[in-house]
DNA sequence: CTCTTAATGAAAAGGTTTTTCAGTAAAGAT
DNA sequence: ATCTTTACTGAAAAACCTTTTCATTAAGAG
């Protein structure tokens, strides 16, 4: 049994065999995938596998903080596996490789500056960077 | 004729009567609004307006960078007034109401480091602050 | 193995955003 | 002021992504 599906028993849910095809696509996943792409990956592990499933395993692995999930231009929400802590992501513009890091102590510097200066009490941040990653610069220049 | 106006004319853009009601609501807003609220705001002014007028006629004002979208958890898009360069949102979560900030000089340095770690090079980045606004502190206090 | 009920998949519904297209009106030319 | 061009508009339909509904299936405790 993964690590993963020891926190989903520990949370009371059931490990079916939809849930392992869908975890087992995020767990080695080093770009934030569509639902409709994690759908035809684990399709092949579980034929049968339906795109209802899959939101409802994300809306699960999110809650437990196994993904994170990150905004697109266009509007919709890729997946990326979560690792421990408050991190963000990095994501190449070109082949959409992401990887995550921490802003925490720089961040910490700037909310305090705008919390003194707006008078908002600040609680929560969305940060994420685009850029492009060492391949796609490679094969750009 | 506003500034926003002088900036679509500058575009080769018309100045037309649903175009001039959308810019008043958005010129003024202190909250980002969504695209059906912007609609029944500008109804007031302009009765026949339509909601795909409002879409096409905020995404012309983003291409111009007159306004800024914020991404909203349930996945849809609020819109506010862009103040000049690159600015930041920071939005009350009881209430809604955002003001700006400048995050630029903080987010160089952290910029800087995840590019050494990872060979990324980073050229945007999305950053969303929440909290409670000054008014909403207090009724919550 | 049996039983309870959480989980599933298909279909339908719900929402936001975009496309299509015939009609309208802005603004430059006359 | 009027004409002419064509950018712009609104309504309807389409195209998405995501959630809800509901009958069926199967996980896992006893």
């Amino acid at each position: 049994m993964t690590e993963w599906e020891q926190r989903l028993a520990g949370a009371g849910c059931r490990i079916t065999a939809p849930r392992r095809a869908v975890i087992a696509v995020l767990m080695n996943a080093d770009a934030p995938l569509l639902p409709q792409e994690i759908l035809e990956q684990a399709q092949t592990v579980h034929r049968k596998l339906g795109l209802v499933t899959v939101y409802r395993t994300l809306n699960l692995l999110s809650e437990l903080s196994l993904v994170r999930r990150v905004h697109r231009e266009d509007g919709c929400h890729g997946y990326l596996p979560a690792s421990a802590g408050h991190r963000h992501a990095l994501i190449c513009r070109n082949c959409h490789r992401a990887v995550e890091f921490t802003g925490h102590n720089d961040l910490h510097a700037l909310i305090e500056r705008v919390e003194a200066r707006t008078g908002y009490r600040v609680d929560d941040h969305l940060l994420q960077l685009l850029g492009l990653c060492p391949h796609c610069q490679e094969r750009e220049g």
